[in-house]
DNA sequence: GGGGTTTATTAATAGCTTTAATAAACCGCT
DNA sequence: AGCGGTTTATTAAAGCTATTAATAAACCCC
């Protein structure tokens, strides 16, 4: 009983080329009929056309002429283009603020909300810790509606601004893109229904992923990976996951692709729970380490026990990654054990899925120069034909970005509607 | 210095509509003017232009009205929907005569080539075991290019008939799908220019792929995986590959995707050339339990020393099979591990890639019976959440459909150029 | 042979885009 | 300031396509 078949095909043409046209605009530059005709295969007057129309939706604004508004501290690429004569062209750019997108990081040990433009550039952020490790799944989302709410008042929008909402989460999500499958990491979250997670305050399109598979997205568009098809980012921080992206586009499988599990059946190590990444595997390991030391633990000799002051239980990732640079052999030593184990499950996985870059993501920040190094001369070890290595651009903001990149993903896609 | 960018833009709406009822034609059966309205959404008076069109073109014909013309052995699924009063509607089918498609099956121990029509029924076909193991790459094609030569006079179709062709060869493909980049199973090969492999001869569009690839689009077009998105072949014939479909598009990534030599580095097994599928291993792990064995290699005492005549160096994975069909515990043994070690490797894909349905290809024929439970045993001790498994329902002649659904995919894309 | 019914065909209408032609707007130069 | 030269915007005319509405066919059953 469907009303009447709405077969209309004429605007279909329409439709095709006003995404086309956004398509080349969401870039964000300031483009001329030219460039838009160049880009788009279309004439003029249709290119004026779908910008006229664009313009009326809200979608598309007409910047003033060779102006140059440089504001600073932003360099918006703008080829003023040194004209040789002749009737200027207009200009055509998207309309940024024309709407408002969100995103949410549900991250192990924070979390992480924004409101960004449509061009992606964030207007409001908010990170906090929890309150404790053990703060269960439907506090902790409520706890990111109370930010959201923050969040608008404080960016002065109103929620009916905001197009969609992306929100990462540590794991494995079904492939409807709602629920979450597995439980090990967020307690009680798999009896959440995700998708209404934010529905008595706000009605938005919520698309809830992985953090890992955000994460890689997040690398593509504005990190590490920049134009890469086919790369993978290997998550490992606290837990150990995979961003899979192959010839530009998410795997997911039947929802919880990337996942490391097979370490376990790999090599017997790791507990059956879920596979650490080196945050958690640096401290543990560097632990075991002063307590099993064969040495005498005084802070005159071991950097890491000056560190952690005595007590191993205190040792953190960052910690061991000082201590390395400070020459620790310990600490080295430490560093080359998870840094073996991370470099073999990235040789399983680059083996298998070939990709052209892998990206190192999560780990202790700013701690690349240490561990970097390490995990290449193993992964050269382990791996005859190894992908190109890099680590993450965006470190700590790689999964909020991805969430705020499928959030355009989806509001874009939904514009013409 | 392009000619005039020819951005012609009306005449592109009939091109989607015309490959939309293509589409909908090329399952095969019969249509009705008012079938192709519900697949295609379009109005009658367009669908009857646009298969007038394509009957023009040749791509099409019409049939005479309800003659139900079954051809014995051949179920066409023609409903002819009981007529309830009313002008009688034009039918529609796809001309599977209007041409030809090649597929090529470059195995390890023999050549398979066919012709097939448009709906992918196979017209002529024929295989040839190699006339010894060291045929060189270049013999090789030139081999497939005899073959098919003699298949073309069989069918009495002349070249030019052929719209496509496809290849399946035993090794991974770069991405631009032509040239092969591994050197390790056929000699040879990779010096080669696999995209004009048939040129002299036959001036065809020649899609070459990964064996393994090629057949997990097979078993999802007509084998065990019908219908199935996220699934994963594994061919463990001479050699172990997958071939992996994800969200149902072919992963390759930068070309290499579903190799498995990451077995080496997971356990230590196998040779640091290409590592062994069940058929080699089956032989060889039977071979050594022979040489090895602590009982007295007698007839009385083994089915495998009967079968093998007391010569260990002949025993073929054909014969434990059979062995262990007779209940040889020896066999059994051999049966066990080289069962267990490819469902680790099993394991270690399902897990980091999450498919719904793995299917087990190109073990020695028909013995599903005794190698399937034995891996699924192991396949579920060693992977707590699973997924569906299957044997292959087109064992042998996997990677040669599959070149045909290549060269069936690429023709079709190309009808309407 | 005449209702009733379903489909084919034709005619009229509307939407989109393209090319061609016309009008604007700017530069540099005299 | 005015005038070619140049590039872009806008308008007009023409061509395709697809849809809806209306008309004609072709078949069933009684």
């Amino acid at each position: 009983m469907s009303p009447k078949r709405t077969a209309a095909t004429a605007p279909v043409l329409r439709r095709i080329t006003a995404e086309a046209v956004l398509q080349a605009l969401v870039s964000g530059d300031e483009l001329t009929a030219g460039d838009l005709m160049s880009a788009t295969g279309l004439s003029r007057p249709t290119v004026h056309s779908v910008c006229d129309e664009l313009i009326g939706r809200g979608w598309v604004t007409e910047t003033g002429a060779a102006h140059a508004p440089a504001s600073v501290g932003e360099r918006t690429a703008i080829q003023v283009a040194a004209s040789t004569g002749g009737r200027p062209s207009r200009r055509y750019a998207l309309n940024a603020g024309a709407g408002l997108v969100a995103g949410i990081d549900l991250g192990a040990t924070k979390i992480s909300c924004c409101l960004a433009d449509l061009r992606g550039r964030i207007v409001v952020e908010a990170t906090e810790p929890w309150r404790d490790e053990h703060v269960g799944a439907p506090e902790r989302v409520m706890i990111a509606r109370r930010i959201m709410k923050e969040l608008l008042a404080e960016a002065g929008g109103d929620p009916g601004r905001v197009l969609a909402a992306g929100m990462a989460v540590p794991a494995p999500v079904t492939d409807d893109g709602h629920a979450v499958a597995l439980e090990s990491y967020l307690p009680g979250m798999a009896a959440l229904d995700l998708r209404t997670a934010l529905r008595p305050d706000f009605d938005w399109p919520l698309l809830v992923d992985n953090d890992a598979n955000l994460a890689v997205m997040a690398e593509r568009w504005r990190g590490a990976a920049r134009g890469v098809d086919n790369v993978i980012v290997l998550l490992a921080g606290w837990r150990l996951g995979a961003g899979i992206c192959l010839g530009g586009r998410l795997i997911r499988g039947a929802g919880a692709a990337g996942e490391m599990r097979f370490l376990e059946l790999v090599e017997g190590v790791g507990n059956t729970d879920a596979v650490g990444g080196m945050c958690r595997e640096l401290g543990a390991v560097a632990a075991a380490e002063i307590i099993a030391g064969d040495r005498p633990a005084t802070p005159e000799d071991s950097v890491l026990v000056e560190l952690c002051a005595g007590d191993p239980e205190t040792v953190t990732a960052e910690m061991v990654v000082e201590a390395a640079r400070r020459g620790d052999q310990a600490a080295v030593d430490v560093v080359d054990v998870v840094m073996e184990r991370t470099a073999r499950a990235a040789a399983v996985v680059s083996t298998l899925l070939d990709p052209e870059l892998l990206v190192l993501a999560g780990g202790p920040a700013d701690a690349g120069d240490v561990l970097l190094p390490v995990f290449d001369h193993h992964l050269g070890r382990l791996n005859s034909v190894r992908p190109r290595l890099a680590a993450s651009m965006l470190g700590d903001h790689a999964a909020l970005m991805g969430s705020v990149r499928a959030a355009l993903d989806h509001a874009f896609e939904h514009l013409l509607d």
